[in-house]
DNA sequence: CGGTATCCCCAACGATACTG
DNA sequence: CAGTATCGTTGGGGATACCG
């Protein structure tokens, strides 16, 4: 049991995780996930007006990412102006109570957390 | 509800998840944390051999940053040649569930997104 | 053994401008 | 409105050498 998972831990191209990871891990798409599974469906600009901080390129290459793994679903209405609209497909909301998860984890510990690191030094 | 997670998911500097994320979710941590909670205690060079892909450089910066949190605790034994001891705190424990949940999904899912990439495009 | 110090590179990310 | 294209930066991470 143990032994099978260091092995697993070892494998950088095999372990689930690890790959996983990699592409949810990055600076801005569980956030898009998260976002996503709260407002249901959302407009490219409305993401964008809610996390105003992302880049226009990076909010259009992490959808791309998220959709490549069929996590997000996108649909084009082809009317003008353009119309896209943006939702979870049924795997990215299997994976959003992971993520809540991990989320309430980080609410319950983030003031310690943050307490721990303004005292390490000392 | 909503509405204020929509806030606090724009919010860069105080959002709990992205704060975390921005720590574990980097190349080696939550492997790190995962391999220490099945081994209990480790040395430097167990830690390494077993993930050996990893450099000492990172490896050794991974878990400074573990340390810096309170995830994980650092014992040092004043001997010749010296011996570092690495193990989970109790923080660093009560992490590890939530990780466990993210490498589940990642299991059961793997396979299957492995399939949706390569078909991507068509 | 358990690390630093140093150098280097690339990919992630941002800013800006442009387009169907 | 919903993106691309292009350019520039930066810091995460690796390789190697050295140290207490």
């Amino acid at each position: 049991m143990t032994e099978e998972n260091l092995k697993l831990y070892a494998d950088e191209v095999n372990c689930p995780v690890r790959n996983v990871l990699d592409r949810i891990g990055d600076k801005w798409s569980m956030l898009v996930v998260l976002l996503l599974h709260d407002a249901k469906v959302m407009r490219f600009n409305e993401i964008h007006k809610t996390i105003s901080s992302i880049s226009q390129k990076m909010l259009s290459s992490t959808l791309k990412t998220l959709e490549a793994d069929d996590l997000v679903q996108r649909e084009v209405y082809p009317v003008i102006p353009p119309k896209v609209e943006y939702q979870l497909t049924a795997r990215g909301e299997s994976l959003v109570p992971h993520l809540q998860s991990l989320m309430h984890w980080a609410n319950e510990n983030f003031d310690e957390i943050k307490q721990t690191r303004s005292n390490y030094g000392s």
